[in-house]
DNA sequence: CTAAACATAATTGTCGACAATTCCGCTTGC
DNA sequence: GCAAGCGGAATTGTCGACAATTATGTTTAG
C-alpha cells in the first residue's frame, strides 16, 4: 500500500501529543485564564478527542506544573504569582550561570558565529534602539537559547527549555513587560558573548547570573512599586 | 508497610497515582531491567489496575525521565548512561549551590539545629567512621534534603526532589559506591552547615559546589579507571 | 433565619472493547 | 541463498459506557 505523506512522519504524532502541545500553547498565551477551572469533558470537546488522551496531556502539564490537579475535584489552570516568579528567576540563575559556564567550554566555532551574528541583528534592531521592549523579548530568548544549547548538556536544555521557559512565558502573557531595558540588556549580552568567545567559563558564569540577577531584581522593584 | 488508619487519607488516592509511585519505585530500584522494554498489558496486571491509569502513570513517569516513549512502539525503562549521570551532577552543582546560597539567607534556627543534630549523628555513625560507603548514602541524601527544604523556594526544592533525584537515586542502585569517602563528605557538610550558621550566602554556596563537584570528579576518575 | 441533612446532578475515575499500527515469521521470486 | 513482499499476531491508540465521588440545591428541624 502506498503512503500518502512518505516523509512526513518519522514519529507520527498520537492524539494525546497534539492536545498536549496545544493546550500547553493555550494556557502559556493565556487563552484559558490563569486560575480558572476547566472540565476534562469540555477540554476534550475544545480540542477534538476524547477524554483519554486528555488525561494523558494533563498528566504531563501537571508534571510541568501548567495545570493543578486535585484528586475527584478537577484540575485548574496554574496561576503564576510575583513570588512564584521570583523564584523561578534564581532557579534561571543557577542554570544558566552554569549553561554560560559550560557553554565557553564547548560551544563550537559555528554556533559562536551564530550567536555573535544575532547580536549584531540585534543591534541594528530599531525598536531596540529605541528602547521599545517587546520586540527585544522574543530576541532576549533566542539569546538565551543559544547560549543553553552551547552547554551541550542535554539534561540541562532539556530542564531549562521544557520545564522552565514555558512558565516564564507565561508570566510574560500575564504581566507583558517586566522586561529589563533592551540596550542594558544588549550590552550585558555582548559581555557574556565575549566571555564565552575567549573560554573564560568563570566570567561568562558570573556575567550571565549578574545578568538574570539584575532582571529579577528589576521586577522585584516593580512588584514594590505596584501592589 | 500496614496501615494504621484506613479511612484517614485527607486526599485519597486514585489508581493512577498509586501505579505511578510503585512503578517508580520499582525503576528507580532496578527491579525491572533498566533498558527493558515493557508492555502496558504486563505492566496494568502486575500493579493490579487497567491500562487506562497505567498510561497516565506513564506519561508522568515520561516527564520525569524515567521511562522512555516511543508511539506506536511503546516504552522502555531509562537508562542512565555514565555520560547522562555526569550532566546530572553539573546541574546539581548549579541548584544546589544556590540552595545552600538561599538557605543561608532564609533557613529557620529550628531547621538549623535540625541540620546540626543530624551531622553529630553522622560523626558518632560506627560505619561513618570505617569509611563504609552505604551507609553514609542515606545519611548524605538527608543532608542535602535539609540544605534544599532550607532554601525555602518551593520551585526548586520540587525540581530537584521530585525530578533530578530519582534519576540519581536510580545510578546508585545500578552501580553502587562511587561514594565519595564518607569521612571526607562529613567534613564538607560541617563546612557547609558552618557557612550556613554564619548566614554567609556565598561561602554556602561555594562549600556546596565544591563538595559536588568534588563528588562529580571523583566519579569521572573512576569512569577512567575502569571503562 | 440559620444550619445541618438529604437527594439530585454533574464531574471525575476506571474499565473493557474496538480500531490502528507495528512486529514477526512465512512465502515467493530471482 | 537472499531480499522483498505479504499476511497474521501482538501491541498500542482511542473511544464510549459505567461506577465512584464530589458539588449543588432543596428541605426541614431548631
Amino acid at each position: 500500500m502506498f503512503n500518502p505523506e512518505p516523509h512526513a512522519d518519522k514519529a507520527r504524532r498520537t492524539s494525546a501529543d497534539r492536545v498536549f502541545e496545544a493546550l500547553q500553547n493555550a494556557i502559556v498565551r493565556g487563552e484559558i485564564p490563569p486560575g480558572s477551572r476547566v472540565g476534562e469533558t469540555d477540554l476534550a470537546e475544545r480540542f477534538g478527542t476524547s477524554r483519554g488522551p486528555l488525561r494523558e496531556a494533563l498528566r504531563r502539564l501537571e508534571s510541568r506544573r501548567l495545570v493543578e490537579r486535585t484528586p475527584h475535584v478537577g484540575i485548574r489552570i496554574a496561576s503564576l504569582g510575583p513570588q512564584a516568579l521570583i523564584e523561578l528567576y534564581y532557579m534561571r540563575e543557577a542554570l544558566e550561570g552554569m549553561a554560560a559556564r559550560l557553554a565557553a567550554l564547548h560551544m563550537s566555532t559555528d554556533e559562536l558565529a551564530g550567536l555573535k551574528a544575532l547580536l549584531v541583528t540585534h543591534e541594528q534592531d530599531e525598536a531596540l534602539k529605541a528602547d521599545t521592549a517587546y520586540f527585544q523579548q522574543e530576541g532576549d530568548f533566542d539569546f538565551h537559547y543559544r547560549v543553553i544549547h552551547g552547554s551541550h548538556n542535554t539534561a540541562l536544555i532539556a530542564l531549562l527549555v521544557s520545564e522552565l521557559y514555558h512558565r516564564i512565558r507565561m508570566y510574560r502573557y500575564q504581566f507583558s513587560a517586566y522586561a529589563n531595558r533592551p540596550q542594558k540588556a544588549l550590552r550585558e549580552h555582548q559581555g557574556i558573548v565575549e566571555a564565552i568567545e575567549a573560554r573564560d567559563g568563570d566570567l561568562a558564569e558570573m556575567l550571565m547570573r549578574r545578568h538574570i540577577s539584575s532582571a529579577r531584581q528589576n521586577i522585584e522593584k516593580h512588584l514594590k512599586e505596584t501592589p
